[in-house]
DNA sequence: CCATTTTATGCAAGTCGCTTGCATGTGCAA
DNA sequence: TTGCACATGCAAGCGACTTGCATAAAATGG
């Protein structure tokens, strides 16, 4: 998915945010990016664009307590990020995959399947959680890394 | 479960590794604990019996790699392990559940079930990756905390 | 039981990513 | 256009993991 840059205007005034550069880039490479990105990525990706890591960083927290963007993953020890909201709110409600080899998040394709179920007082979290896999990725298992 | 002083002893043997207070001091406190332990849950519990925290670090990175323990969550961005090994190998293998709220990790009650699936170049992956839920445990979910 | 060799341990310093304080700059409503 | 609340940069602070290096201790062979 993509988002425009007049989209992007929209959505920060829809939650009262000052329209700036650097929220405008975020926006948009969160939603050009195929895979969650950590602040490092993307910091990294936008290259002084997209302003300071700092900055970056207080962008994507207020991102997230407005539920304009969500952690979806702390793989490696870090924070990776996806848009999740705007119109369609169940967006990567799906499994993600963490790679324990090469530290990569990916988005499970469309076809993957879940299920989970919990006794007693476990059963309304688990409903309710994210799910997470562990281990290794395709790329990975191809190449024998490890 | 539990580990007497001579299991412990005989489990370093088992891996050439040489027999010292420390190790059997955290493995000891592995196999005592409900739930995965961090490096700092496990240092600060030892309380400079089980030696250094780097000791403890370095022990559990032998571990890990001669597959005496297993990282089964990086919660809060924090590795927490678990004894994982021994006669019985798929311990741990069942799901794990990460709280956002207080950062805790827990091993599932025996009653979850969780199936997962995907379709082509995941399939291998996914089969052989461990599960994580992410949310908001009981305990937090009660409180009301957030 | 002692000497030697191979590992393990402690301490301190280093690294990495996230966070935060503070002074400066800027979107935007009046 | 002006003023102010809010955003940005820079640099410093933190927490947790890692690593270098000198010292101590477990194994092993006499």
């Amino acid at each position: 998915m993509d988002l425009d840059r007049d989209s992007a205007l929209q959505l920060l005034k829809e939650h009262d945010l000052r329209q700036t550069a650097s929220r405008v880039a975020v926006l948009q490479a969160l939603a050009a990016a195929d895979q969650p990105l950590s602040l490092g990525e993307l910091s990294e990706q936008l290259q002084g664009e997209g302003g300071d890591q700092a900055t970056i960083f207080r962008t994507l927290v207020r991102f997230r307590d407005l539920g304009i963007a969500r952690v979806v993953s702390q793989a490696d020890r870090v924070d990776h990020y996806v848009l999740a909201g705007g119109p369609d709110t169940a967006e990567h409600q799906h499994p993600h995959f963490e790679c324990e080899d090469c530290g990569g998040v990916s988005c499970l394709p469309a076809g993957a399947k879940v299920t989970v179920s919990a006794p007693g007082a476990w059963s309304a979290s688990v409903r309710g959680a994210a799910v997470h896999l562990r281990g290794e990725c395709p790329d990975c298992r191809r190449s024998g890394a490890r």
